[in-house]
DNA sequence: CGCTTACTTGAGTCTGGTCAAACGGGGTGG
DNA sequence: CCACCCCGTTTGACCAGACTCAAGTAAGCG
């Protein structure tokens, strides 16, 4: 079984790792104690684990607390697209939560840590902390940005402008949350996961892949990519990339 | 000049004919009566204005009320990549009000008439009005479901895929919120705004229009698109179209 | 040790891009 | 009123970036 849940308790919001990086803004002492009892529980999954399905109604609420997971949607003859990734602090299932029926899936690329919330007390939350309330839609508003710059990458750009400006964005992300501190990252994909990010067959990312390799921006496992130089992967792309004030988190 | 200004009054949200149509949500008397004074006026644009510009922080908060418009970045080498389209009943600025620069543009594609809001006010739509709270948080998660399925488009459909799905998808928004009552519809886009959405060169765009048209689904004009047939465009795409319930609206 | 998964590489093909030219309608200035 | 121009559309010829097919390597695992 690949599915674990750890009823609420384990760890307390207020003992919270994430939220005292610097990246997030703090709670409300108010906020800190609805959130205790938002959240129900945890969950841990292994790696490859389908988190959430595309046409299913069952949909919760999530906070990634630790790993990397992806978000995808499938044409009917297979063809997948990888939408965006999500990393600790993101919120998974929004859509799902505050339209009913799921129309992507997410699956993990690594053993990953959630917060599972209470999906029924969404209207409480409106209700009575429009902090939180805010940064519902803010959140939803930042995800919308980033699709925004992966719609003018894969539309476009060439492809190995696309492949530099996914490895820079993953970067930049994965290290705002400091699920790499250590320089370099190393991200967990695959070569299936970039081509399917970024609309190209596995074939041509590879070698794509491996004249950004060639340059020595990059270095490619099994598994996984350890980007050595960001910022001319980021030049390349021709991405202006943005500071990101202090953003909020559930 | 391409702008006019209508201090408010002109038209109340009381009166507001888009109100009454059947795929937007009702309004409490409560909320209405704080819309009315959230809205500080009208604005009036001609074809082919920039309403909003990449960069720039005034920012404004809209809605659409008649007319067509679109959002798109741009690439520094003048490459464009149209990110949606907004039609009556739509959001527009919002990224630009909750998260300060605005990392689109947004055009009219026909002479358009916009609610103007007021910015400043946010905080208290948050903290008194929790159902607008949510709407926003909905329509933001809305925009966000359509790039999703943008995003599959331009990264796995063929050419003549994602022409008819464009198109299919462009007639049924439109009809929902009655801008096209008459069937067929019209669509007023240029190639070059299709080609700028699909991801596709412009003489490319035209050969699978050609084809479209060929096959009847379509019809072009100068600056116009005739949808004859947007059934057989959907399922030429591929597109599960999902019923849309009623819908917020602010 | 054999199987599977992931990455690599080469050869040939094809979708879609670029370049170039032409057409037709609407608007404008002479 | 007509000539001209501009914009948007159309088409053909040629080119190239990306795809498919195919085969091979290397690492991990039961």
């Amino acid at each position: 079984m690949s599915f674990t849940y750890i009823p609420a308790g384990k760890v307390e919001c207020s003992e919270c790792p994430l939220r005292r990086l610097h990246a997030f803004r703090p709670f409300t002492s108010e906020e800190l104690r609805f959130m205790m009892s938002f959240k129900t529980g945890e969950l841990l999954i292994n790696r490859g684990t389908t988190l959430l399905v595309e046409g299913s109604h069952s949909a919760h609420l999530y906070t990634l607390l630790s790993g990397f997971a992806f978000r995808y949607k499938l044409l009917e003859d297979g063809r997948r697209q990888i939408l965006n990734y999500a990393m600790p602090g993101d919120l998974i299932g929004l859509q799902g939560t505050l339209m009913g029926e799921m129309q992507h899936s997410v699956e993990s690329l690594t053993a990953v840590r959630l917060c599972v919330f209470e999906r029924g007390r969404i209207e409480e939350l409106y209700a009575r902390h429009p902090g939180l309330a805010y940064d519902m839609t803010w959140i939803a508003a930042r995800e919308e940005r980033i699709l925004d710059e992966h719609l003018l990458s894969i539309g476009r750009r060439t492809a190995i402008e696309r492949a530099a400006y996914l490895l820079a964005f993953l970067t930049v992300k994965s290290a705002q949350t400091g699920y790499a501190q250590e320089e370099p990252a190393v991200l967990p994909l695959t070569q299936q996961h970039v081509a399917d990010t970024l609309g190209l067959s596995i074939v041509h990312t590879n070698k794509t892949l491996r004249k950004l390799a060639a340059m020595g921006y990059i270095r490619w496992f099994e598994r996984g990519c350890e980007v050595r130089a960001v910022e001319p992967l980021r030049q390349l792309s021709g991405w202006r990339e943005e500071a990101e004030p202090q953003r909020p988190f559930l």
